[in-house]
DNA sequence: TAGATTGTTAATCGATTAACAATC
DNA sequence: TAGATTGTTAATCGATTAACAATC
């Protein structure tokens, strides 16, 4: 067995890019595929892609590029895609069930087997088959179902609260949707979605657009 | 008025933080605040933040450090936030229709004045207050009502015929949901929300996690 | 074989971190 | 004044990009 070792946070976050891609072109027929297609349809540089794939130990062939098969199945156990692991989600608001409903979670290894709530009128019911707790039960049921991987979609006020009854249970990871930086203890791992950073970057650079373009156009 | 060249975009994703912590600290009280005290509440370093307030064109005063308010706003202003922009949103799903929910993005700039989608059963009602309208008539009215930012929450099938529209309308930036590498003239801004990969990371390394686990108690 | 493409080593670039002088 | 904190210049670090030899 060939070891890889941690892959650098940049390279992390492109592969799943990849293997959008290369399924898309397997699905299509393509049985080979070099660094450059692969660049060209992402707009990146070959050589990074190259580089990308032989940090995941995947290796092609000179002249005939990547094994489509085994490039898509290599990148896909590398990023562990398809072994699904049992999760809690805190907090069944909107977004909460949004991401309840979407089921192709699945297909990264997120299986969510139940949510919890402290809104009285919520519990008891279910969304899309998961059934709604009370969050007083949560850390205990973390740690009797051994559950690794906590996500986090509470209002932004009980998000800290939440965490800490997670790892009180023996939480492994936190999907944190709450817009709050949580502290907690730095072996756990922590995934921030903060849509709100991310429309704040295009607000500004859309602002940034909108000055340079008032220059150009003084009328 | 003091010139700001674009931020780097690492300092531009640290900048929302610095203004949830500020704000939340002014809402206790506290009049000024240091660079070290931001970096050990966000867990950064203190060189780092003076670094990239400094870049955001703030100035301090030694001893003191930064004048609160006056830091809060200069930040929000950098960002553009409060300064409200219509949007469009394509694609009232389940995402979709969390986003629409979601308010508290007028706070940074983004206000959602019509949603489209291609499902007749949707089109006519109203989410939180906001009209579906026919898919179709999209392009014609960002050109009309000269809207800038097309929100894209489409399944992954529709995202690029989607982004085209919004394109041919003349949009000028597209918040991206869908799991889909578009394709876009350069000059249009692109910010994509892609879940699926931020999961990727997590399970990623919570596999990595449990790997070096299992060898440490090899029982 | 000739040429295309890989894979690796070296060079560049940009961001983070360190050092320190300026100053309230 | 002495000491804390800013702000800037320089050093380090890591990722991207370039160059090129290996090879199918």
């Amino acid at each position: 067995m060939t070891k890889i070792k941690a892959l650098p946070e940049p390279t992390l976050r492109r592969i799943p890019k990849y293997i959008h891609l290369l399924m898309q072109m397997k699905k299509q027929g393509v049985v080979h595929v070099s660094s450059a297609t692969i660049a060209d349809e992402l707009g990146l540089d070959s050589i990074q892609v190259r580089k990308d794939l032989s940090l995941a130990g995947m290796v092609g062939k000179p002249k005939v590029g990547f094994d489509m098969t085994e490039l898509v199945e290599g990148l896909m156990n590398i990023l562990n895609w398809g072994n699904l692991k049992e999760a809690f989600l805190a907090g069944a608001g909107n977004l909460g069930e949004a991401i309840l409903g979407y089921k192709k979670f699945n297909d990264y290894g997120l299986n969510i087997v139940a949510a919890f709530d402290n809104d009285e009128s919520k519990i008891g019911k279910k969304i899309y088959g998961i059934e709604i707790l009370p969050i007083e039960k949560i850390a205990n049921m973390i740690k009797r179902m051994h559950i690794k991987i906590g996500v986090i979609t509470a209002p932004p006020e009980h998000a800290q609260e939440v965490a800490n009854l997670m790892i009180e249970g023996g939480i492994w990871a936190i999907w944190n949707f709450a817009p709050v930086h949580l502290k907690i203890p730095e072996d756990i791992i922590l995934e921030n979605v903060q849509l709100s950073h991310s429309l704040s970057a295009l607000t500004y650079k859309l602002a940034e657009k909108i000055k340079t373009n008032d220059y150009k156009i003084p009328n």
